[in-house]
DNA sequence: AAGGGTCAGTGACCGCAATCACAACTAAAA
DNA sequence: TTTTAGTTGTGATTGCGGTCACTGACCCTT
């Protein structure tokens, strides 16, 4: 079966393999089911606009594949991204649960699927397994705290530089390579980064430069190579 | 009875008001006794920690009277105050209900009093008690949008002085008068304040100066009156 | 009254990053 | 191909706010 915007349909995409530890992996038969009749998939391009901030929540979204980007925005137009989400993750949780407006806008940033369950469902399905609710508890608790680790970033670092090569940590680490140094495939623009940092597109250009001059990084095409490990480290907490 | 600090202890000071929200008020009569048996009340002095981040979660402190500052700091010793405490307020229950290092600094501003509640006992409250749990889960909820205000705040106001401007409001919100200005006291030192809206204290006191002469604000003593709520407004969102 | 401590106000300096402006480059569309 | 839109690199400029330094006000203790 083939779907729009070159994606293959998956099934069922809340089926997660045994290692995962996803919200909505390892239910019990019973929950598993009831899940998948209350979800319903959906396939979304580049810069689809799963919910946007402000919305009533009408429900959450479990991403199945592609990427998503979580940002805020203020009225002058001077946008923050928040979190980058991937396949597994569970978005709009906090809204739903709390009845609360949806707090980001979470887009497409590439063509991708996801599973959305309606609010109502959601509860209803969480008010008849608890063991699932529990989990929604933790979710709840580890998004504190990256949007605590978020608040750090924001208010401790000082400079651009160090939050540029927090950055390139927190990507690096994701992909360690067992000699010392490590590569990411860059898909954001520098625009992008930007908004992940809280700076501008020129400044994110010129750190780019400066880091490559001080062999810290290095492009291959769209590859990110990351040369000096320790340096970086030691910009952070300088 | 008379305690230190010019205190009077309360003899149970979870007891609410039927008006109040907090997590741990309008229980039903068992669970209110359960919760009676597993805490205990101290009395603290002003700079006392309640507990510091990065230490391993002992358990919540539910503040009777005082005020507590809850704040994080980098290594070279720059701190942000993420949230003032009044009474009423539960502090570390992320911490607890996740089982990670207490996330934030407990320090209290004045003489207090506190319950403290016992991590393996609050848990195993919260089993024992589902209708609390689900109180847990919303006060987790209030937490993380508490967070992104503060994200916001850091992420997207440009100036000092949008931030300072920001801060007065959500003060005078607390205490608005019927007529078109309101005063708070003010209990903070300029230090503290910049370190609220992250900056130093010699712009604090700058920015004090300026909204003094630009008719913004007043001081008479330590009480703190704001003049013009709408010119206010239009800096934060300028 | 004298001393030490914290806190507040203000001037001088200066460096960093935002802003503006423009050119070069890439990649997909016509 | 040519066109067009989006992205990236870099120079010049400038202003804001951090840093340093000092003074004065206030409070508490001795």
């Amino acid at each position: 079966m083939r779907a729009p915007y070159g994606l293959n349909i998956l099934d069922n995409c809340l089926t997660c393999s045994v290692r995962e530890e996803h919200l909505f992996c390892n239910l019990s038969v019973h929950a598993g089911q009831r899940l998948n009749e209350i979800k319903s998939t959906a396939v979304y391009p580049k810069g689809a606009m799963l919910f946007i901030e402000g919305q009533q929540p009408r429900g959450v979204f479990v991403l199945c594949a592609g990427k998503a980007k979580l940002s805020t925005s203020s009225r002058e137009g001077k946008t923050i991204i928040t979190k980058l989400s991937e396949a597994g993750d569970v978005l709009g949780l906090n809204a739903v649960v709390s009845n609360r407006p949806y707090e980001v806008t979470a887009e497409m940033m590439e063509p991708g699927q996801a599973n959305f369950i309606p609010r109502e469902s959601l509860l209803q399905f969480l008010r008849e397994h608890g063991e699932v609710a529990v989990r929604v508890a933790e979710q709840l608790s580890r998004n504190y705290y990256t949007a605590y680790e978020e608040i750090r970033t924001l208010g401790l670092a000082t400079s651009p530089s160090e939050k540029f090569a927090k950055l390139l940590l927190s990507w690096s680490s994701k992909n360690a390579q067992n000699d010392g140094s490590m590569q990411v495939k860059l898909t954001l623009t520098h625009e992008e980064i930007a908004e992940i940092i809280g700076t501008t597109r020129e400044t994110v250009s010129r750190l780019f430069s400066e880091f490559k001059k001080r062999q810290l990084l290095q492009l291959k095409g769209s590859t990110l190579l990351i040369r000096n490990r320790p340096a970086l480290e030691k910009i952070v907490q300088s």
